[in-house]
DNA sequence: GATAAACAGGATAATCATTATCCTGTTTAT
DNA sequence: ATAAACAGGATAATGATTATCCTGTTTATC
């Protein structure tokens, strides 16, 4: 069992956007490269991104990706939403529903307890967004000097 | 990205032989089939269990499993643990170490995001034992009767 | 317009983790 | 001695994730 590493490719990938000016995009090649993700795979990761509308998509030449949101409106919560989709962590198979067949109010009983814990951990994962996480990455030199020589516009 | 469903077998796993009467215990392959797993690979998830010490596994003719720990000492993330191991929920793949390689005190922002999100679950999965989960399911006749039918010795 | 560079999206393959099977060995009640 | 159970290694089947390919659409530039 295991997050997907999309996951992760996915925060720092939006954390490179969140370092655009406004008005330009980074195609998704460039970021693919920069994440060390395989690109035609990334930008598959990307149309999700841009299907939850974290990120815009600008076809065309010259076109790219670039913020939907503001930084600060992007939790980290949403990003593993839009990679992973609804109920993620855990998801019963009914195995009780099986052993007593007319019961299914108890059925719950170990369902409750994960939706519990899913609820508390997804908490935290709402607690922070792309701003809140990454101020300090901001000021990297490296970075914001590969941002706009990638950047386009 | 799923939990394993071995999980959710060894908890009903786990609560059918908290239902055993004391000195007894219940085959594997009973076990497997009612909780409608494959008994092949259900004893490997019994070994697990075994391992963890959640259960004792008694070899030879009149074999079978019975609880190690009482009902009310195995909580439902000792289970998760056996079945799934430590730092399950999520493992960083160092996207940020490839992309600034010099800084690694950065490289751990999201992973300490993401590990106080698990914590956090984790703090749910361990306020419920086998015992505090299953009180109603005990009275089950059907369930009680099975066991009754199925344990050896 | 024609061309080039980018995204959209479907089909499909490669890889990897999970689930399942098989077989040999050991233990113990009868 | 035999039968029924667990231990554990090797291996296959299945399913999910990751990766590639190809065709189509959009748009800046010539």
């Amino acid at each position: 069992m295991q997050i997907k590493n999309g996951f992760e490719q996915s925060v720092y990938a939006i954390c490179l956007l969140s370092m655009l000016p406004a008005k330009s995009v980074l195609p998704g090649e460039a970021i693919s490269n920069q994440i060390g993700a395989s690109p035609t795979y990334f930008q598959k990761i990307l149309r999700k991104l841009s299907d939850s509308d974290l990120i815009a998509s600008v076809p065309g030449k010259k076109g790219g990706f670039k913020l939907k949101k503001s930084p600060s409106e992007i939790r980290i919560y949403d990003i593993f939403l839009a990679i992973e989709g609804q109920q993620a962590l855990y998801y019963s198979n009914n195995v009780l529903g099986e052993m007593v067949p007319k019961k299914d109010k108890e059925a719950c009983v170990l369902s409750d307890l994960m939706e519990r814990a899913e609820t508390s951990w997804i908490t935290v994962l709402k607690s922070e967004t792309i701003s809140s996480l990454f101020t300090e990455l901001h000021k990297e030199k490296e970075l914001q000097d590969w941002v706009n020589q990638n950047l386009v516009q």
